[in-house]
RNA sequence: GGAGGGGUAGCGAAGUGGCCAAACGCGGCAGACUGUAAAUCUGUUCCUUCGGGUUCGAUGGUUCAAAUCCAUCUCCCUCCA
């Protein structure tokens, strides 16, 4: 079965919708945000920590685990739900940004049949289509697979993005024609910049593909203003269906997560809270903090007394930063549950603000205390 | 008592006449991170009113110039007695 959208209520005043995401593993409401376990592993977590805190969707990697440990392998274990012993819904990306994020410097070749790129395991060539992709992402077996883009880089220019909206356009059809699993959904991309006509362009014609979702791509990249992320957006948004779910692909700053909300977007990703958990930082409601800054040395409150996360509950500061300083695992792992519960609570108040029609009152009111931030 | 080796920034450790306020590592202090080649990377780390000032165990000397050469002292290590 395909998953199925159902939109229960729009934002009175913004573009905000709340509804749900019915899946083989489950019916959950949106908006959320989904954590990324690139290599079949939400970093440091366990799948019974992710519930924990409330999470319900999670990234794989098509390109990550096509190299190791191999699709087929994962297929032999039954796909990536029984492998990962994960029974929510699980999301594979194409693959696509990885063309793009591991060869940035390098040689990459970009020809219409697909990319030729190297291995960042082994060097050895690689020659990534988006037949491919379809297929490895149907034998991982994922709920929603993704149609496997070209993410062009901030700086690409007009005519660049031109040719790539139209050779991702070609793709996504490719793609399409050899998607095989019934149990899989399949999203395709919206790609374009920050140019209007070149987005309005690409989710028109992606959107007579007629996929299971769509998503807004290339705004992840680095280099990427915020202003232009949130254009890309606004020139999607409009020529996407109302029926289907909308993703923005690997935003997960809590303004952003407002912002795109705020534009009619339901499901976001982001390495961000565990990949910050790793480097020592926790989202509050202050802003971010750095927890092996000094000043936390004799800290022994939790990281929000508010937060009603394991970590929270049950740890200080003064420990936490003491086992970051001291590089102990069960600091990252205390830390990645905080910042993605503090993501996925975030949701929860954002979704029921929707339903009360007060949305906009939580994002002005979240974003003044968010500010407050760095000036103290 | 004898022979040898050595004392360099918070620690370890290069440097053995000028390009040395002194490599590098660690530690310290900060910062970055948005479809994860990231438990990674970057900056900074004697004092300063940014002109400069004071450093390489201590003191004295040689030299235009000393962490580097000489003398004395002092402390540490190894071996022999």
């Amino acid at each position: 079965m395909k998953i199925k959208y159902e939109l229960l209520k729009k934002d009175k005043s913004t573009n905000a919708r709340y509804g749900l995401l019915h899946t083989n593993h489950g019916s959950y409401e949106t908006p959320i945000f989904m954590p990324v376990g690139t290599q079949a592993t939400v970093k440091t977590l366990s799948p019974e920590e992710l519930k924990e805190v409330g999470s319900a969707v999670v990234l794989a990697n098509t390109y990550h685990l096509w190299l190791r440990p191999g699709e087929d392998l994962v297929a032999k274990a039954g796909g990536l739900h029984p492998f990962m012993n994960y029974d929510g819904p699980i999301l594979t990306d194409s693959g696509g940004f990885q063309v793009f994020s591991l060869a940035k410097d390098k040689k990459k070749d970009i020809v219409e049949e697909g990319v030729h790129f190297k291995s960042h395991l082994d060097g050895r060539k690689l020659f990534l289509t988006p037949e491919l992709s379809i297929q490895i992402q149907n034998k991982l077996d994922s709920d929603i697979a993704m149609s496997f883009d070209e993410c062009p880089p901030a700086s690409a220019d007009y005519n660049y993005l031109k040719n790539s909206v139209e050779r991702t356009l070609r793709w996504a059809k490719r793609g399409l024609e050899v998607h095989q699993n019934p149990n899989q959904s399949l999203f395709g991309i919206v790609q374009g910049g920050a140019y209007e006509d070149l987005r309005k362009f690409s989710a028109i014609e992606t959107v007579k593909m007629n996929f299971d979702g769509y998503s807004v791509g290339g705004v992840a990249n680095d280099g990427e203003s915020k202003e232009d992320m949130y254009k890309a957006i606004d020139y999607s948004i409009p020529y996407l269906p109302e029926d289907k779910p909308r993703y923005l692909m690997g935003i997960g700053e809590p303004e952003d997560l407002l912002e795109g909300i705020e534009r009619g977007i339901d499901m976001f990703d982001c390495v961000l809270p565990t990949r910050l958990a790793r480097h020592a930082n926790a989202f509050t409601r202050n802003g971010k903090i750095n927890i092996r800054n000094a000043k936390y040395k004799e800290d022994f409150t939790p990281i929000e007394n508010s937060c009603d996360c394991y970590a929270c509950k049950h740890y200080t500061k003064a420990y936490i930063r003491h086992l970051m300083v001291a590089e102990e695992t069960f600091g990252a792992r205390l830390l990645s549950i905080h910042n993605i519960r503090f993501l996925i609570k975030m949701m929860e108040e954002i979704r029921l603000s929707i339903q009360k029609d007060t949305f906009s009152t939580y994002k002005q009111e979240f974003l003044k205390k968010y500010k407050d931030v760095k000036n103290d």
